[in-house]
DNA sequence: CTTTAATTTTATCCTTTGGTAAAATATATC
DNA sequence: GATATATTTTACCAAAGGATAAAATTAAAG
């Protein structure tokens, strides 16, 4: 597990605490978390241009002007909000060790991943809109930031590979199919919730889910 | 290969035609093809709430109002895309047939799941926005019709299990994996192409993903 | 060619939406 | 408790967006 502190989203200038002074103040904090829970909620379901900013005060239970008061605009409060989810997004990637055994590593990833997807579900679907909105936003760090972590772990993953530990897989489709795998529990839960008539919030189905993948997955990259 | 032409967002009464009577002519058809397949698009990036009439017109070259001759609103068009996507998308799972070797038609279907991603991925992204947001439309069709599919094929999976044919998998989560994996190349292909600089279109690329995601399947599947 | 019906354009309407201004209220500090 | 500052509310605005009406144009049929 190495760790890092690289922001992805560099703070804007004005990145943008309301104007005043006496910043971070009790009432600021809470409200800049309630206003950023709501946005991730609409963002999540109607994409940044669906969603309007008065659902969004809305649901965080204060008018427009006001919201507007701790986000200066909608685009600001849609950075915020990928921000945030990019950095919990990108955290468990960076944790993979090749001192470690792929069996071990590969398994706590996968757990990891779904583990996000069972706690921000929304933010999931923030990001996978985003993406499918061709990355307007995000596009510069996919390009940069994001193609290095997944450039050195896929380094990893070959030396694995090279050494017997692993079948003979692509590292890169291999990281692919584990993001596509976990993030479908989180993006397509209401399909699911269909079919089953489960959600990763139940417990039991959580760990019978994470188990399964797990299970697959192992077997078919594992010697 | 079970044929089936169950339809599973019935055509509405005026499900919508322009109103006249010389119904089907030449310009009637091109035009409304030209406008399906520039919805598709715009709704495929920004979602049902986030495309706007005039973009959809603009990229089929026609004038808002000329758009509203063909389709009398945005739901109605929104309908006539889902229904076109739902058929081409479900269509593939109706074919899993337990008299051939699992090996065998797992194989095909994810075959034909990788093409449909290469072939339509603004429709499974326009499919996934759905979802995403709570499927409001297509609820019903989930809760119905794709479930009753669902239940069957399953079925089927779980007699390649008893014959042991195939590893103890659950049929659900399986049918999911092979969803999540086959559609992420879609989905999140702008996410590729960043990693990768390829796309599904580069036919190289597209044969050592569909290899390479059935290798890992079927390895972690059969016996 | 005329006549009739289909298609396209122009002008317009009403609502929603992101955003601002300024007044009103609450909170903190001295 | 008076003063300054932070927060919230009320009243708006201009642009965008879905939709309609009716005029203008084009295509088909006799």
């Amino acid at each position: 597990m190495t760790l890092n502190q690289g922001f992805p989203l560099p703070a804007e200038p004005d990145a943008d605490r309301a104007g005043g002074k006496r910043r971070d103040s009790r009432i600021q904090v809470r409200n800049r978390e309630k206003i950023l829970d709501a946005a991730t909620e609409i963002f999540s379901m109607y994409g940044y241009r669906g969603a309007t900013l008065d659902q969004i005060a809305g649901k965080a239970a204060m008018s427009k002007p006001n919201l507007l008061y701790y986000f200066s605009s909608k685009e600001k409060l849609y950075l915020a909000v990928l921000r945030d989810i990019l950095e919990i997004w990108l955290q468990p990637l960076k944790e993979l060790d090749e001192r470690e055994s792929p069996e071990r590593e590969i398994s706590a990833y996968i757990d990891q991943k779904i583990r996000f997807s069972q706690l921000y579900p929304t933010a999931s679907r923030v990001f996978a809109n985003e993406i499918a909105a061709g990355a307007p936003v995000l596009k510069p760090v996919l390009d940069s930031y994001l193609r290095d972590i997944v450039k050195k772990k896929a380094r990893v993953i070959r030396k694995w590979v090279k050494r017997g530990e692993l079948a003979d897989v692509d590292p890169y489709h291999l990281i692919m199919m584990i993001w596509a795998v976990t993030q479908h529990y989180a993006d397509f839960a209401v399909q699911i919730d269909s079919l089953l008539g489960k959600s990763l919030d139940d417990e039991r189905f959580y760990n019978q889910t994470r188990k399964h993948i797990k299970r697959i997955l192992m077997r078919g990259i594992l010697k």
